[in-house]
DNA sequence: AAGACGGGGTG
DNA sequence: CACCCAGTCTT
């Protein structure tokens, strides 16, 4: 064994977290967390786990769920391809998980990483593991400025993990440069003080800590505008549940009318789009309950106002909707911002 | 090769 | 505000 990973290791037996999908080799277990881990930090990701795994405890009851159900226990958690991949892929194992790394690769939302750290903490597979993490450790120890997002990057650092790893211990070794990068190793302040590889780390010697790694990739955000219409009877709220290859997709929320720009309450009370949602002869009664409501995601900002319609119950307006009872509405996986709207008024 | 996809934490 | 998080999929 190397003496990089030997350190590691080492750091990781005294250091490591005691999370609850390192209590299993159940591949379904781990694919799970793995899953939800995706972009997430582990904190954020800890409390989602546990419900999911309490309801949906193996491969045949996720499979056997509907899609909304599952969407639901992912409601706020983001990136819901990972919901809608997670039910795809349980439903096209029959049953048993697969169990070479190809087939795991194979499943739909699983890719070389989520391959490799399945394959290796379930079944002690050398397949090295590069997360984002990985990724840190490895340009600062080793001192390479190869942008990470590019191809050339990712060729590089896969083959180097693989390099790096105790293909002895590949499950024990995976977690540990994981854990070395999310706690000790870390994207700001990084300790370096108290590094057990300051010996032979080059960013440290070279005063490079802080560049690396290198990321060529520059987001741009652009705003987004929409208007939403809590439109309501007195036992009924009308939602609308998103289809098409945008955000939320295949979640609810309310009755939207996206702009290109802000559009004052006037502007939008006469927006077509707007009236034809009632039938003639009913007189819309509108009521704006809050406006610029700003909700930001990682490349969009999000800007949006709320309106409220009372409609009589016997009404012909919003037929375009689904019709739901309003005490029913939280069984519904909505947005967070949705979610906020409906904890905060009605 | 470049964007899209959520939401939250950190400095 | 900028960057990052146990990344993957689509164009």
């Amino acid at each position: 064994m190397n003496n990089f990973s030997k350190i590691l290791i080492d750091w990781y037996s005294e250091h490591k977290r005691e999370l609850p999908w390192r209590e299993s080799t159940d591949p379904y277990i781990i694919w799970i967390s793995e899953i939800i881990l995706q972009q997430t930090r582990v904190v954020q990701g800890y409390d989602y786990f546990m419900r999911f795994i309490n309801r949906f405890p193996d491969v045949k009851t996720l499979a056997e769920a509907e899609e909304d159900e599952v969407m639901k226990y992912w409601q706020g958690l983001g990136y819901y391809s990972r919901a809608r991949n997670l039910h795809t892929a349980a439903r096209s194992m029959n049953g048993a998980f697969p169990k070479t790394y190809p087939e795991v690769l194979a499943l739909k939302g699983v890719g070389e990483y989520t391959a490799a750290a399945i394959c290796s903490f379930a079944y002690d597979m050398p397949y090295a593991v590069v997360d984002g993490n990985v990724y840190r450790v490895l340009s600062r120890y080793l001192g390479i400025e190869t942008p990470i997002d590019s191809t050339e990057g990712k060729k590089l650092f896969s083959v180097l993990a693989g390099e790096m790893m105790d293909k002895s211990r590949p499950a024990v070794y995976n977690q540990a440069i994981m854990d070395f990068g999310a706690l000790q190793c870390t994207p700001q302040t990084p300790v370096c003080l108290f590094c057990p590889l300051a010996d032979s780390c080059i960013a440290l010697s070279k005063g490079l800590v802080m560049k690396l790694p290198v990321k060529q990739h520059k987001t741009k955000t652009t705003n987004r505008y929409l208007n939403y219409v809590y439109a309501h009877t007195n036992t009924y709220t009308f939602i609308n549940k998103r289809t098409g290859d945008d955000i939320w997709k295949n979640l609810f929320e309310l009755p939207l009318i996206e702009t290109v720009e802000s559009v004052t309450e006037e502007e939008f009370l006469a927006l077509p789009d707007f009236t034809k949602l009632f039938a003639s002869g009913e007189t819309p009664v509108v009521h704006s309950v809050c406006r610029d409501v700003k909700h930001v995601l990682s490349h969009r900002v999000l800007y949006a106002n709320f309106y409220e319609v009372n409609l009589p119950e016997d009404t012909l307006s919003f037929s375009s909707f689904q019709k739901v009872r309003t005490e029913e509405l939280g069984q519904y996986a909505v947005p967070r911002l949705i979610h906020a709207f409906l904890e905060k008024y009605v």
